[in-house]
DNA sequence: GAGGTCACG
DNA sequence: ACGTACGTGACCTCT
């Protein structure tokens, strides 16, 4: 029999575990520490009986007799009182009985439990890190005692105690009674400690002994101690004594281990997000389940599927594609899961089939393409892509886990095999189990079929369970519009972007590659030449020793591992050594050469001559897209030299133009719309330019005597305004004091009250509730905003106050993609979305659609939400995304 | 794989 | 005294 100090564990592991929350701020450090413990100790021990008592209360019989028992104990800080309930669930869960008792403390029931325990026959272990149950050890009474942090035990039993304490078990109150206990605020005898204790209680049997003997005692300063505090020492004997005779009613079977109660263990555990406690409790990789699945072999075996699908209404798929890029990848072969469990295998000779069989495309296209069959997956995009490759338009899905599962929690990443693990404690493979990873990883196509089948089955197996459970979870968290009208239709809006790709004019690209390789080399060369030396000029650390030692440069700024050679340095550093200057020059051309001219030319497909990049609709924490492979969110612009680059951009077919549409200081829009500031929501109602009407704001001057410098410097502090301001962060940008930072932003403040009221608003709230939201309730968790630590809380609340502007911009231009989408498809236009960059769509447009489609992109622009403020496009034409204006 | 740097909104 | 602007991705070096 196990028997538990559930407050002396819960410490233990609160103290052992660092700082731990869940993403909506619960700290759960303490019950995931209480919870392994726990699981170990089953796993340790296999006890047959088991039972966790706990104090309740702070004030015990014991407060009776010296009110300052426990006194100098610090209150139990907040993240830890909140945990104890949720400890208390969990062993709810696991169906073990929870002792307490008013008055008394979990010492007591502990000891009156064990003592019965043993008088029926039970070998008892007793779980603690508090010393005084020591004095419980009998022969059937061991403790198991936490020496340090959770994971160092030492059971003890009767020579444990005399090795450690220099007494019997029966002795050790009269010990405590000698030498007290700080941690208790007991007092004990001043000047008795471990030894002179040990002595008098080897001597003696106990206290008692000791005290009527007292004038035997050979030593005269010990003697009057003793006889001082004679009383102080029985009281302190008293307090240290565990009550073994609490009263209470013990039925050994309800202590007796069971089965523990899986589900509200599990929803526990997700509640708590223990992802590794929930992949515990699913079957061991070892053991998945084998998923049963039937194969098709036949367009005749396919026919009464199709049947069987159409009946049901809806269908779970997982496609497995033979390389990693969907759009040049062939089908190896889907999985289709039917809502009655079963789950059927359509292998890759029949995908094959689809271009040379009429018969087998109508089948597919009658399950695929049917938009009234609703069908879910996870990583919809890359389906639309692998079934357009075999000519079929996929329509009708409602549903993607991938996508969900990002809207429930942007921060955290969300391969199916994990949500399946955390969702429904189902295991799954996930790609890396069928292919392995890193070098020795293979493709898809070197698999055998069987493999790919059952990896499919049981991927597809999963979707309808996770559909309901992530379903109820966007409603719960009012995401379910965002979800249906933004998110899900945005998959295929993305896929058929990039399926469609961008015209590149590589030898626009080439030609630069040969002007800028001239440039970098005559670079390098004078650099070389004033240091005296050849070097590896793109490793900062070589050059941190020929600027900072071999030409004895100032450090203005240091990194983890050396010094900082970074713009912002060298800048500072430009006038003293012509070296910098170079340097910085040499910067600008290997960025622009390695990424963006070599690095685009690897990225053109040669037989289109385009560039597909790939949009990640899952990987922000605000909701906005990001662009991999290559990155054309961040094609150069700002510098005249990188601009060029643009030129290579060029429309899709000849006799198209380059169209772009951004929208005109959406944040700031947003902004004065959530924060309702009535300077800012004058400003845009009236259309004036926004950065001067802030400087006139802050320089207190008429709007028509605002200068160059006063505008730019505004500009610098509304962009500080979005990402939460600091006035560090505005001194670094513009280059100014602190403090002339700090007065900036105290002007700004003044004459913008309403956005200083949104800022602390949305960080009491986020404080509140662990989360901002956007407009159509898109959400972030700040885990840190409550954090003690300074730079973590910091940002937490700078997070709190840009997330909810970035998040709703990116929902609006969403919002916007789709509707374009969907016009130009409704009006049959030849007009193609290639790219979006946050708050800018750019488009390739045949000349004759050109008017219709400004006005069709400005207004779905424009009409994409609708603020107190308007929403402005700008629109620009050109032959190139350079040329555009 | 981490760290530094730099391109974009 | 702390140590910071928000959100990304790619390339290079170094370990």
């Amino acid at each position: 029999m196990i028997l538990i100090d559930g407050n002396s564990l819960i410490h233990r592991a609160f103290h052992a575990i660092p700082t731990l929350t869940t993403s909506s701020g619960q700290h759960t450090n303490a019950v995931y520490g209480f919870t392994n413990m726990f699981l170990r100790l089953l796993e340790d021990e296999k006890p047959d009986y088991l039972a966790v008592a706990f104090d309740k209360g702070r004030i015990t019989f014991r407060h009776e007799e010296y009110k300052e028992y426990k006194a100098n104990r610090a209150p139990t800080p907040d993240e830890l009182r909140s945990q104890f309930p949720l400890v208390k669930e969990i062993l709810a869960a696991y169906r073990v009985p929870i002792f307490e008792l008013d008055n008394y403390e979990a010492d007591d029931l502990l000891g009156t439990l064990a003592q019965k325990a043993a008088a029926e026959g039970f070998s008892v272990l007793i779980v603690s890190g508090d010393q005084d149950t020591l004095q419980l050890i009998s022969p059937r009474v061991k403790v198991l005692y936490t020496r340090r942090g959770i994971t160092d035990l030492e059971v003890i039993d009767a020579a444990g105690v005399k090795a450690r304490l220099g007494v019997e078990p029966g002795q050790v109150s009269d010990y405590k009674g000698l030498v007290g206990d700080k941690s208790d605020n007991i007092p004990g005898v001043p000047g008795i400690g471990k030894v002179t204790a040990g002595r008098l209680l080897g001597e003696f049997a106990n206290l008692e002994e000791i005290l009527s003997n007292i004038e035997g005692i050979p030593q005269k300063g010990l003697r009057s101690k003793l006889k001082e505090y004679r009383q102080q020492a029985r009281l302190s004997k008293n307090l240290a004594t565990i009550d073994c005779d609490t009263p209470m009613a013990i039925e050994w079977e309800e202590l007796r281990l069971g089965e523990p109660d899986g589900e509200s263990l599990a929803a526990l555990f997700r509640e708590l997000e223990f992802r590794s406690l929930l992949e515990r409790m699913a079957p061991d990789p070892g053991e998945k389940p084998d998923v049963h699945y039937t194969v098709i072999e036949s367009s005749e075996e396919l026919a009464p599927l199709i049947d069987k699908i159409q009946l049901g209404g809806e269908v779970g798929f997982c496609l497995v594609g033979s390389g990693d890029n969907p759009r040049r990848s062939d089908i190896l072969g889907g999985a289709l899961a039917l809502p009655g469990g079963e789950i059927y295998y359509i292998p890759s000779r029949l995908w094959q089939k689809v271009d040379t069989a009429p018969i087998i495309k109508e089948q597919m296209e009658a399950i695929f393409a049917d938009p009234a069959l609703g069908k879910y997956t996870h990583d919809a995009k890359i389906s639309y892509q692998l079934l357009h490759r075999c000519g079929i338009k996929l329509s009708g899905v409602i549903f993607d886990s991938l996508v969900a599962s990002y809207l429930l929690n942007p921060a955290s990443t969300h391969s199916l095999d994990q949500i399946a693990a955390a969702q429904v404690q189902v295991r799954v493979p996930s790609w890396e189990d069928l292919l392995g990873k890193g070098s020795k990883a293979l493709a898809p196509s070197e698999l055998t079929e069987s493999q790919i089948a059952a990896f499919a089955a049981a991927r597809a197996g999963v979707l309808l369970r996770l559909k309901e459970t992530l379903l109820a979870e966007l409603d719960q968290l009012n995401l379910i519009p965002l979800f249906n009208q933004v998110e899900l239709p945005l998959i295929e809006v993305l896929a058929a972007m990039e399926e469609e790709g961008i015209a590149v004019d590589i030898e626009i690209l080439k030609k630069m590659n040969t002007e800028i390789g001239a440039m970098l080399q005559a670079v390098e060369g004078e650099v070389y030449h004033l240091a005296g030396e050849e070097f590896n000029l793109n490793s900062p650390k070589q050059l941190s020793v020929i600027l900072f030692e071999k030409l004895g440069l100032p450090v203005i700024k240091r990194t983890k591992t050396g010094y900082s050679t970074d713009a912002e340095v060298l800048d500072k550093l430009a006038p003293d050594h012509p070296i910098v200057k170079l340097i910085l020059e040499y910067r600008q051309l290997m960025k622009l050469k390695s990424t963006y001219i070599d690095g685009l030319i690897s990225l053109v497909d040669t037989s289109t001559g385009k560039i597909h990049t790939t949009f990640n609709q899952t990987v922000t924490t605000t909701g906005r897209l990001s662009s991999t492979e290559p990155n054309l969110q961040n094609i150069p612009i700002r510098l005249e030299l990188g601009r060029r680059l643009r030129r290579a951009f060029i429309p899709n077919r000849p006799g198209d133009l380059i169209l772009t549409a951004d929208y005109s200081q959406i944040e700031l829009r947003v902004l004065a719309h959530i924060s309702q500031d009535p300077n800012l929501l004058e400003s845009f109602r009236q259309g004036q330019d926004i950065h001067s009407r802030t400087a006139a704001e802050v320089f207190g001057v008429p709007l028509k005597d605002v200068t160059r410098e006063m505008r730019n410097r505004a500009k610098a502090v509304n962009f500080g305004i979005v990402y939460g301001i600091s006035d560090y962060g505005l001194s670094r940008d513009l280059d100014v004091s602190r403090r002339e930072a700090g007065e900036y932003i105290n002007n700004y403040f003044a004459r913008y009250g309403g956005v200083k009221k949104y800022m602390d608003e949305t960080i009491a709230t986020a404080k509140e509730r662990g989360f901002v939201t956007t407009l159509m309730e898109r959400r972030r968790y700040l885990p840190d905003i409550k954090s003690r630590n300074y730079t973590l809380r910091s940002f937490a609340e700078r997070t709190a106050i840009n997330t909810p502007i970035q998040g709703t911009a990116a929902d609006i231009i969403k919002v916007a993609m789709v509707k374009v989408f969907g016009q130009v498809k409704e009006r049959d236009l030849d007009t193609r979305l290639l790219l979006q960059v946050h708050d800018e769509l750019i488009f390739t447009v045949p000349e004759g659609e050109l008017e219709e489609v400004k006005s069709l992109v400005r207004e779905s622009m424009e009409g994409a939400a609708s603020l107190d403020v308007p929403l402005r496009v700008d629109l620009k034409v050109g032959e190139s995304w350079y040329g555009v204006k």
